[in-house]
DNA sequence: TTCTGAATAT
DNA sequence: AATATTCAGA
């Protein structure tokens, strides 16, 4: 029965279900073998000569995951090395009572991964399934065994399941996870290669946290599977990382090289590796979760919570890109670079280069641009129109056809030196900067007076930095015909427009008002002006 | 070719 | 509604 990587489920408790071939002309030393392994949970078909073990292999090469052959003391050795020369696809381990190096180092030439003394740890034992991962995950294509392949594909389901879920649970999570975040800044091998590397590691801890069950099949992808498979140039960073991934990987530390693991196949291991390495590198940054918001980690983190990483990850049939969570935390750096950049100068490539969030792209940005900049000119439909690069040369605008919401003349001195009234008369001077102030500072550069009769004062603001006002206050003015009071009460109204205007003081005639447009130069007129309907 | 911004799809 | 994807122009 070949497991799959639909019987995930039946892999919850890693390596549980691993089939091992037991070579041995010993019955009892094979019997007890046998006892410890199925102990802990592999199955295992023993055999007394290697024809039979051999023929089993060829016959159904895909029962047999990992193969301990015993290398007798007593009889000559010629058989194991016979099913050494012959099971080359099979990640076998030499085990023996007899200390001859010579021998050892026959077997390892021969394609032994492992050679082990006798007696057999229970620790030993235990670990012979990292044999089965390395080699998994060090053949490709055709040298990757039949009984591999599945074995490969749920490893590599389990490994982003793993790193997915988020807490590191285990001493196995947290190599995968310092592994993936070492890709990221250290271009030396190192940790990761623990991963597949021999058992003589320090053998790790398992059992049944690898899986948090069986229903990743629904799970999407990765964040950036899709453009590192595409070879989408966009998301260096994580070019990089997946390259020293793949690297890692490829250069496995103290593996046997012998005449089963040529060099040779290296090239088609990076490229079946890629996809798998390149969501684990992804996801070392979501297994921080809610946790760690900086910068680089924020989209993937996020990225996270929305979609999860599948166990389709290296099945590219099943690939659809996730969706970026643009989350407060995100959206921030998204407007500290478009206020870093200036607003014409604010655009997708830059932002993604100022931004830093590994993972993130151009059309993420360019997705996010797009509606932050609706946003904006849903806020503000005139002034700041003329902020934001227009396309001049091109036969539509950046903004068509909006009215464009005229500039009452008279206004316009106190405007100057007052500062822009907000949302009715004009932008902020850079309101995407606000929500970095909060609802309780200001931008540095704004003068005092402009603080007393800034609009934002005390106005909550959105996400998309749009201030959400409060119910219009309505100021009690002592009203005499002092100019001091009058030059307030006007100014008042000129800065909020919304409000009624003090008692008093009479709107301009719609007609004054129009001819003064006129005469500005401006024909075109919304139909509100000051919250009164022109028309 | 690549980037951009708008339009469209999901 | 939010985000991805597609498309056309530069």
């Amino acid at each position: 029965m070949v497991c799959t990587a639909d019987d995930l489920s039946a892999w919850k408790d890693f390596p549980k279900g691993l089939k091992v071939l037991l070579l041995d002309e010993d019955s009892d030393s094979a019997a007890e073998l046998k006892s410890k392994l199925e102990a802990m949970d592999y199955i295992v078909y023993t055999f007394c000569n290697e024809n039979e073990a051999l023929s089993a292999v060829s016959s159904r090469p895909e029962s047999f995951h990992v193969a301990i052959v015993e290398v007798s003391s007593t009889n000559n050795n010629n058989g194991c090395f016979k099913f050494l020369e012959t099971a080359k696809d099979l990640p076998t381990i030499m085990t023996s009572n007899i200390h001859c190096i010579g021998t050892m180092m026959k077997c390892i030439a021969l394609g032994a991964v492992e050679f082990l003394r006798k007696p057999l740890s229970e620790e030993k034992l235990r670990n012979i399934w990292q044999h089965v991962v390395h080699k998994a995950f060090n053949s490709a294509g055709r040298d990757l065994s039949e009984s591999l392949k599945p074995v490969k594909e749920s490893l590599v389901s389990m490994l982003h399941l793993l790193l997915e879920n988020g807490e590191p649970k285990n001493d196995y999570s947290n190599k995968a996870e310092d592994a993936s975040v070492i890709h990221e800044n250290d271009p030396e091998p190192s940790t990761a290669s623990d991963m597949y590397s021999a058992p003589s590691t320090p053998q790790l801890e398992q059992g049944g946290r690898l899986l948090p069950g069986g229903d990743c099949q629904d799970h999407t992808n990765c964040l950036i599977e899709k453009e590192s498979c595409e070879q989408d140039r966009e998301s260096k960073s994580v070019e990089t990382t997946s390259d020293n991934s793949i690297a890692e990987v490829t250069a496995p530390v103290g593996s046997p090289r012998g005449p089963r693991g040529p060099r040779g196949t290296n090239v088609k291991v990076e490229a079946d590796l890629v996809d798998g390495i390149k969501c684990e590198s992804t996801l070392c940054s979501q297994t921080k979760n809610g946790v760690n918001n900086k910068d680089s980690n924020a989209v993937a983190e996020n990225a996270n919570t929305v979609s999860g990483i599948p166990s389709s990850c290296p099945n590219k049939a099943n690939r659809k890109k996730s969706k970026v969570d643009w989350t407060p935390e995100l959206h921030k750096k998204f407007v500290q670079a478009v206020d870093q950049l200036g607003i014409d100068q604010a655009i997708p490539s830059r932002i993604l280069e100022l931004m830093k969030v590994k993972g993130l792209t151009r059309h993420n940005v360019a997705s996010h641009l797009q509606k932050y900049r609706m946003h904006r000119r849903h806020i503000l439909p005139k002034g700041d129109d003329r902020r934001w690069p227009q396309r001049d040369h091109m036969q539509r605008s950046c903004y068509p056809h909006k009215p464009i919401m005229a500039f009452p003349p008279y206004y316009s001195s106190h405007v100057a030196s007052i500062g822009p009234p907000y949302p009715m008369w004009g932008p902020p001077p850079h309101p995407s900067s606000i929500q970095m102030w909060g609802s309780h500072s200001y931008p540095p550069w704004q003068s005092v007076e402009s603080r007393h009769w800034n609009p934002y004062l005390g106005v909550h603001v959105d996400a998309w930095g749009c201030p959400v006002m409060p119910p219009p206050l309505r100021y009690c003015y002592t009203f005499t015909q002092a100019d001091e009071v009058v030059d307030k009460v006007v100014k008042e109204a000129i800065n909020k427009p919304w409000l009624p205007l003090p008692l008093g003081l009479k709107p301009p005639s719609t007609d004054s008002v129009l001819a003064e447009l006129s005469r500005q130069g401006i024909s075109t007129v919304p139909p509100y002006i000051n919250g009164r309907n022109l028309f």
